[in-house]
DNA sequence: GAGCACTGC
């Protein structure tokens, strides 16, 4: 059984890395349980650990031209924090807050709660936008919130954000590829606008590599008008949050099987601790399935005090109403061990390059923290790791690899160039991405002909798959269904790649969707998810518009696949492969480059083994497997991408 | 015969 040892009372809960240089206003601020009857939204406001902090905010957005808040969950910071600017004046003028988020979700839950504290109408002072939805208005919205892809769109117009007078990147730690592609582009607006104030907000402690970034300056700035500008090395500030304090323990000793260990610590705790529920890491559902054998077999054997344990698995592939029972309350004196994925994390994906990688790796620190967080939501609580401390803090990485260093770049490097960044591997990012993989993307976007050999947009073709807000590989497909005449059926097969399933079959599912009128019950009966369906419609109908404004006529081929397929080709080309002859097993090797693939056994062309076909995606696990798989012409190849599969090829012109 | 998890324009 693990071994565990407390740490000493000393090191501040989940900040075991901190670095200095940070300034951290300590205060006693403690978590005031809600009190009983009727609390005013202004009450509740002050109660937020942020409000004690208004002053000090507001005063260093004054003074410096970036403000970096790190502050735990439910500081109160991305709802507070453009009240606070408002309040203060940063939006007369006509002049408009901006905050940014990852995620849709979050934009119209915070918009939608400060519109609510505000006492006003959503979309009139306070507004947001989202990819379907413009709850904004131009001339009365002062603070907006929009996802980062939507900042990145309007800078399209609007290089330079004039509207805006302050910009919060909030979410700044999750480090997607469009927070990063905005910080390095307002890091480059700030230097023409000096008076525009930027907030990066961020959960964890990378606090100090931020603001080195917005430090770092190849050129300084000149020292005319010294005196006005703000001071230009970032201020720092430190706001806790709600988190309750989390008791971190480590074992003594690597383990040998980690599943046994886990089933041996859930019973340890059960019996050593206080009433409380289980929440336990696991990397994948066989381990899970195994350890909730296991511990239901060690359970009944130990007799008395196990028989208290309702334990239950959470990953993705259970339905929602298994994923559900997690949520349901534990009877008294019954202890709920949840055994899950890093569902339970929220955060975590390992890619590498443009392939899925679904091999076991470490977890990071910060992935560490984040789950130890679980713990201290609603109450005090215990982190058994099943690690030893010296791994943690000399083995562990700090950070994930941030996703612009994992994946692939074409969506990326023709965002920058349609925003007028012609020096690409000059560009100053929080994180740089490896020189090889935008050469990569470079590579692939001047096959599709979307770069010219100046490695600049063509015309109308390159400046045409920028407007389309979808992959180049994507949107050339939908461009090329325009001469083949095919473009009512591509644009659907573009609708549901950003579901699942082969091109053609899924194809046919949405022609059986429509002929049933669109039912869910059609969708029952063909196990087929309708929230999927609904979201491909909605998809589909955005794209209807754009090509339509593309000046493109939707047209259908009726039942000539091969137009599909050879459109598809046209943006695929480079994801071809050819079935090695003799191969029993299937065995595929892509046509340049000669990598060994295999067909996911979820395709309908599983065992069925054409000769040579494209796909959509690779995923990595014990083999490398194609996802969305079509059969094509290899005689196609040549005629798409001449440049991509003739003898010499000559590669576009790096700037 | 596979099966960690996701988001955005």
């Amino acid at each position: 059984m693990a071994q565990f040892w407390k740490p000493g009372t000393e090191k501040p809960r989940l900040l075991e890395d901190e670095d200095g240089g940070v300034i951290f206003l300590s205060s006693s601020y403690s978590s005031s349980s809600s009190g009983y009857g009727y609390v005013s939204i202004e009450k509740q406001r002050q109660r937020l650990p942020v409000y004690k902090y208004r002053t000090a905010i507001l005063y260093l957005v004054e003074s410096h031209a970036t403000t970096i808040v790190v502050g735990e969950t439910g500081s109160g910071k991305t709802t507070q924090i453009p009240q606070f600017l408002k309040e203060a004046g940063w939006a007369d003028g006509g002049r408009v807050i901006a905050c940014t988020q990852p995620r849709r979700l979050a934009v119209q839950a915070v918009a939608s709660r400060v519109a609510e504290e505000m006492g006003v109408k959503l979309g009139e002072e306070v507004g947001y936008t989202i990819r379907f939805e413009d709850i904004s208005s131009p001339d009365l919205t002062r603070i907006k919130f929009l996802t980062d892809g939507v900042l990145l769109r309007e800078m399209m117009d609007d290089p330079l954000l004039t509207k805006y007078s302050v910009v919060m990147v909030d979410e700044a730690h999750e480090r997607s590829i469009s927070t990063d592609i905005v910080l390095g582009l307002l890091k480059k607006i700030q230097k023409r606008r000096p008076e525009l104030r930027l907030i990066i907000s961020s959960a964890t402690i990378e606090a100090k590599s931020m603001s080195n970034f917005f430090l770092s300056s190849k050129r300084r700035q000149a020292l005319e008008g010294e005196e006005l500008r703000p001071r230009l090395e970032p201020a720092i500030l430190s706001v806790e949050g709600r988190g309750f304090n989390v008791q971190i323990h480590y074992v003594e000793d690597p383990v040998r099987d980690y599943v046994q260990a886990a089933v041996s610590t859930v019973l340890l705790i059960n019996d050593k601790e206080p009433p409380g529920d289980i929440l336990v890491f696991l990397t994948g559902q066989d381990d899970i399935d195994a350890a909730i054998k296991l511990l239901t077999e060690e359970a009944r054997s130990n007799g008395k005090n196990s028989s208290g344990l309702i334990i239950l698995p959470l990953y993705s592939g259970l339905t929602r109403a298994e994923q559900d029972l997690i949520f349901s309350p534990t009877p008294k004196g019954k202890r709920k061990v949840v055994i899950s994925t890093n569902i339970a994390e929220t955060s975590l994906t390992l890619e590498i390059s443009d392939i899925e990688n679904l091999v076991v790796a470490p977890i990071s620190k910060a992935s560490a923290r984040q789950r130890a967080g679980r713990a201290g939501r609603l109450r005090p609580g215990k982190c058994y790791r099943l690690y030893t401390e010296e791994y943690f803090l000399n083995e562990m990485s700090i950070q994930g690899i941030p996703e612009i260093q994992r994946s692939n770049l074409v969506s990326c490097v023709i965002q920058l160039k349609a925003l007028g960044i012609d020096n690409i591997l000059g560009f100053d990012w929080p994180a740089s991405p490896s020189p090889e993989s935008m050469i990569r993307a470079l590579e692939v976007l001047y096959s599709l002909g979307v770069l010219d050999d100046d490695a600049k947009l063509t015309s109308p073709v390159g400046f045409q798959v920028a407007e389309i807000p979808l992959e180049p590989m994507i949107a050339k497909i939908i461009l090329s269904s325009n001469e083949l005449g095919c473009s009512d059926e591509i644009i659907t097969i573009a609708a549901v790649l950003s579901i699942q399933g082969d091109h053609v079959t899924f194809l046919n599912i949405y022609k059986g969707f429509l002929q049933s009128g669109k039912s869910s019950k059609w969708c029952h009966k063909n196990f087929i998810n309708y929230h999927a369906m609904k979201k491909v419609m909605e998809i589909r109908e955005l794209l209807r518009r754009i090509v339509l404004r593309l000046g493109i006529v939707l047209k259908s081929c009726e039942t000539d696949m091969q137009l599909v397929r050879k459109a598809v080709t046209a943006g695929f080309f480079a994801n071809a492969c050819r079935l090695e002859a003799y191969s029993h097993g299937g065995m595929y090797k892509t046509i340049r480059g000669s990598q060994e693939v295999y067909i996911h056994p979820s395709s309908v062309l599983f065992r069925v083994n054409p000769k040579c076909v494209i796909y959509h995606s690779l995923v990595s696990t014990d083999r490398q497997y194609m996802r969305n798989v079509m059969s094509i012409d290899p005689s196609w190849l040549t005629e798409v991408a001449p440049h991509f599969y003739q003898q010499q090829r000559h590669n576009p012109t790096i700037h």
